[in-house]
DNA sequence: AAAACCATCAGT
DNA sequence: CTGATGGTTTTC
């Protein structure tokens, strides 16, 4: 064979001179990070003989419209079908194939289904390159562990079932967890059995606490755990392992769905409903439906686990996709919570409870645990100080009569003043009934601690929140405070939990306020000792708060699943969202057949909803990313789309 | 960002 | 008709 091969290609005249080619498939087919979105297509390049290692998933850059750009080989071919002149690459980044088959259908999947590009998802899936880590010898593969016994899963009608179909199944499972702290030795014994018989397994939890817990849970399965705070050299380290096979579990948060472990036997996701598994970048894809295209394609398992379950888990049931793995009622009965509501005008008659805004029942529940040498655990929806205000008596949101923005009180003594337009609203009047006095619709967990500590004076307060969160409290008397995610975990479990003014997270305007305030109450609850007592300060005729009371997240899932269908929201059917400049989103709408809603002003910008029933969801994205092809050839203003956004205001 | 492509037009 | 010119399209 000659070095300078013909593939129908005139060399360029100004080569300097003539480049020498590899022998063995001379092509390789790359995907490139083009910037742009109508470029998104694999483009071939020439293979240097130098440059013979670059095998499909190795990194390399190439010059691509005159500028130097990074890209991936998807593929080595003996010859182009491209018509042009083919360029050679530029440099073979390393020949760590970092990029796997299976990762890059999944990317494919991604990117057709959010309306994006592929590079974009590659981006996201793949950690920054770290050279030196890279050098380091390699280490031994870990090995297998013993096929687990079922533990936990045996309070499980189907856990056992489900365990087994782990070794060579794709069982897939809508997990309804008991209460407690033992959900991170389910998922471990689930792992377990996939990698005892030599499958991988990846398990994404909402944040680093839980991936410290899980972790933990995995002492007898070689596992790594891949964290958002690792740092580049360590993250890309322990990101290595996976690929090269050295362990088969990977376990963190979000960017963990695409561990690129070998021959994938289960994913797992614990508690769908937090919104950390929402990617914030572009092309916002959600971990669940990460791990469900992934489970899909791989043939693998999925352990869609929580307390609550949300609508998406239930349509997943509902379309005989996945199974309902809930526990046998008499192992609830066993561990469950006694749930309590209670309204919040039955006030205490104690002074400092009153002061406190504490009803007679929650204070007695928290008088009785703490004299049991029990910690209490008070959920308050959010930090700050009274962060919104409401109408005194029907709690009606108080809003600037001037703009509508939300009313505030920023410190101690101020009046209301408005968030949006900072006006000072002395003169309110409650729009309902006309009543003209405010109150905290939102007590902030700062202003909490401080009531609660005067209610049980002696009792050891401690907050846990935003700025500061705490893991876990030893045993022993003493007041909890937190915000909604940040409970600490108790190490006998809490002896009460008080739910404090649901009516802040019931009553937002967003479409899952209600799934939300359940998942949350549930999440708090569930770290009560077992048939430990939780007060929850609303009406017990709230549908949310009868969930909770009977421990139903199927039945809650369900009915919320149904109203949904009835109005024709997500996940019955699928929504995009449009933002951008008005012109560019009338543009962009132009372009696209579906149902519009809006646009409404948001800032500067304009946001439009587009709808379209669940089966036309791939059709929808599909129009998206070639209306944005086009404008994007024309080098008009981009959009921001989203598929299946989270938050529907 | 550079190259290739394409339409237009002054000078034959 | 041809070659120069300037704007547009393509990008392997």
């Amino acid at each position: 064979m000659s070095e300078q091969l013909d593939l129908g290609v005139t060399p360029k005249p100004r080569a300097k001179k003539a480049l020498a080619l590899t022998n063995d498939r001379p092509v390789a087919r790359l995907v490139v990070d083009t910037g742009v979105a109508h470029l998104d297509q694999p483009f071939d390049y020439l293979v240097p003989a130098t440059m013979a290692a670059a095998e499909p998933g190795c990194r390399v850059r190439v010059r691509f419209s005159g500028r130097l750009v990074d890209g991936i080989v998807l593929e080595r071919l003996d010859a182009s079908d491209h018509e042009g002149t083919l360029l050679p690459l530029q440099s073979l980044v390393s020949p760590e194939r970092v990029l796997t088959p299976e990762v890059c259908a999944l990317a494919r999947a991604v990117a057709d289904r959010t309306a994006g590009s592929l590079y974009d998802v590659l981006r996201l899936a793949l950690p920054p390159r770290h050279a030196r880590v890279e050098a380091e010898p390699p280490k031994d593969p870990a090995p297998r562990p013993a096929a687990p016994e079922p533990g936990g899963w045996s309070r499980y009608p189907n856990g056992q079932s489900f365990l087994h179909a782990l070794q060579d199944g794709e069982p897939r499972a809508v997990w309804s967890a008991l209460p407690g702290p033992t959900w991170p030795a389910e998922v471990a014994l689930a792992v377990q059995a996939a990698v005892a018989a030599g499958r991988g397994a990846v398990v994404v939890v909402p944040d680093a606490r839980d991936v410290d817990r899980v972790s933990a849970a995995l002492a007898d399965v070689p596992h790594v755990a891949l964290r958002a705070d690792l740092g580049p050299a360590e993250r890309y380290r322990r990101w290595l392992r996976v690929l090269r096979g050295e362990v088969l579990a990977a376990i963190g948060t979000r960017a963990a769905a695409f561990a690129p472990v070998r021959d994938l036997g289960l994913a797992v996701l614990w508690d769908d409903g937090d919104d950390l598994h929402a990617e914030p970048r572009s092309p916002y894809a959600h971990a669940r439906e990460l791990l469900v295209q992934r489970a899909h394609l791989a043939g693998a398992g999925l352990l869609l686990g929580g307390f609550a379950r949300t609508a998406e888990g239930q349509l997943l049931v509902d379309t005989g996709w996945a199974r309902e793995l809930a526990p046998a009622r008499d192992e609830l009965r066993k561990v469950a919570p006694r749930v309590d509501g209670t309204s919040e005008d039955d006030l205490a008659r104690d002074p400092a409870a009153q002061a406190a805004r504490l009803p007679a029942l929650a204070f007695r529940a928290a008088r009785e645990a703490l004299d049991g040498g029990q910690p209490v655990l008070v959920q308050v929806p959010r930090r700050g100080y009274a962060p919104a205000l409401a109408c005194v008596r029907d709690r009606t949101p108080a809003r600037c009569p001037a703009c509508h923005g939300p009313l505030q009180i920023t410190s101690g003594h101020a009046v209301a003043v408005c968030r949006w337009c900072g006006r000072i609203a002395g003169d309110w009047r409650c729009p309902v009934c006309e009543g003209r006095q405010l109150r905290a619709a939102v007590i902030g967990s700062r202003r909490t601690a401080e009531e609660l500590g005067r209610a049980f004076p002696g009792v050891p307060v401690r907050t846990s929140g935003r700025d500061e969160v705490i893991a876990a409290v030893a045993d022993g008397p003493q007041l909890v405070v937190a915000t909604p995610g940040a409970e600490p975990v108790a190490e006998q479990g809490y002896g009460a939990v008080l739910l404090l003014d649901p009516w802040a997270l019931l009553s937002r305007a967003d479409l899952r306020a209600g799934e939300e305030a359940l998942r949350r109450w549930m999440a708090a609850a569930a770290l009560t000792r077992p048939q430990g007592h939780v007060v929850v300060v609303a009406d017990r005729a709230v549908p949310q708060v009868q969930a909770l009371v009977r421990w139903d997240p199927a039945g809650a899932a369900a009915r919320e699943l149904a109203d949904r269908t009835a109005l024709g929201f997500p996940p019955a059917s699928r929504m995009a969202s449009v933002s951008g400049s008005p012109a560019a989103v009338a543009d962009l709408l132009g372009l696209v057949d579906a149902e519009v809603l809006g646009p409404v002003a948001d800032g500067d910008l304009e946001r439009a909803f587009l709808r379209v029933p669940r089966p036309q969801g791939a059709a929808l994205a599909q129009a998206l990313k070639a209306a944005a092809g086009i404008r994007s050839a024309r080098k008009a203003e981009p959009v921001r789309i989203e598929l299946d956004p989270l938050v529907l205001t």
